[in-house]
DNA sequence: AGCCTATAACTTGTATACAAAAATCGTAAA
DNA sequence: TTTACGATTTTTGTATACAAGTTATAGGCT
């Protein structure tokens, strides 16, 4: 994919991710060719790779549309990583210094300040305290030597993120219950207690199921329905 | 993809996990049209894909090389799997029949005569024991509830398989290998003795990585130069 | 009104010509 | 011999016309 394409994918991934384009939302290669001013060779190349990603479904001479969210694959995501999450904060916790743990209060720091700022509006919001979450996490994973393994999970896994916007990010009240999971969680390493540490990585990669039933309710067409 | 396209995707595919086609090869679009009979467009899309699968790197207007094997991507593949399936064994272990016990034990009764037979040629073999291998842990997955997360671990890491093929299958010694730490695992999930499970849980996930050395002697271009 | 059917419109799949960039090759000069 | 340079070839990217299948629509029939 030439960089002006890759743009484009980008720009699509993104809104999706953030949920600015629905689930079920109908994409026409013919009038995304038109708004991009580009032929449908190149945006046929960007929908395959949504396809590729899982946030798109392409039904041939029928449409293609924005993949509704699936419970169970989310649910089998949120496994996969809390196993892995685990793993790497024990290994973690044997090789945090000090220094090290004040660098990540710091990190915290931020998304306190972040939490307690006014004025933002949500999606603003919800791109500060993703990144802010993704600094926290990232700097453990790379203080344990498995930086890769964080980069192969955020990468493999595109439409999780959708999943984290849905829940996590939009709501100011799961941002700061997340929060107060990470201050447990630094809390947990400090002292070396895999037992809490167990149950705050739980809570940390499940949290985002607390608040799924209300999003459901206000749109239940979002979501693919289980049989 | 039309069924005809995905047909020809999962040949690129398999050839290209059994190593058939090797890292490093080239794939010309123009070449692959004339071999199958279609025109470039849907040989783009195949390639497309094998590239999102991580099995192939696009070059703009210089060519598609069939990517070599990064061992670092595996190591991280390998601390995913471990961790995921420490943590399902575990699940297993608390839901297991006497009843499941032998059913496994059946499977593993494949696997060995496998193993027995004579005269099968090597890539018959790899593709048999292959198959039993995915078997077993299935079995064990889907009785802990998790099949649907090995199945996400399997779809989303293709070139994980192409490891598996390079170490595990190829050579009949390490076949056997993972025999006998199958064994015992279900042994240490009979007995419920965790740390032991653990532990073979590691061995299980890491095997891969006891031959590679040889197979890096005998095809060094198979393999990224890590920096 | 309700239903069936045929036609048209729409949407993605495929073929193909051309564009753009990179690699290759040959030639000539140092 | 080596090197530099330019034309040719090679290869993937893009535009576009057409094919094939699906859906929507309109009209007529019961």
């Amino acid at each position: 994919m030439t960089p002006e394409v890759q743009k484009i994918y980008q720009i699509l991934l993104e809104k999706i991710i953030a949920l600015e384009i629905e689930p079920g939302t109908r994409l026409r290669e013919e009038a995304l060719s038109r708004s991009f001013s580009l032929s449908r060779t190149p945006i046929r190349d960007v929908l395959k790779q949504l396809e590729a990603d899982g946030l798109l479904e392409i039904f041939s001479q029928r449409g293609s549309y924005v993949s509704k969210i699936d419970l169970d694959g989310i649910n089998a995501i949120m496994y996969i990583r809390a196993s892995v999450e685990f793993d790497a904060m024990v290994a973690c916790s044997n090789v945090l210094t000090p220094g090290d743990i004040e660098e990540a209060k710091r990190i915290l720091a931020l998304q306190e300040s972040l939490l307690q700022e006014e004025g933002k509006d949500k999606k603003e919001f919800a791109n500060a305290f993703f990144a802010a979450d993704n600094a926290f996490h990232s700097f453990l994973y790379d203080k344990a030597g498995k930086g890769a393994v964080l980069a192969l999970l955020n990468r493999t896994y595109p439409y999780y993120q959708r999943f984290r916007f849905l829940t996590g990010y939009r709501d100011k009240k799961e941002s700061e219950n997340l929060y107060e999971i990470h201050k447990r969680m630094l809390g947990d390493l400090e002292r070396k207690d895999l037992a809490a540490l167990k149950e705050d990585v739980l809570a940390h990669n499940y949290s985002g199921l607390s608040g799924i039933q209300s999003v459901i309710h206000d749109h239940p067409d979002w979501f693919l329905k289980q049989e």
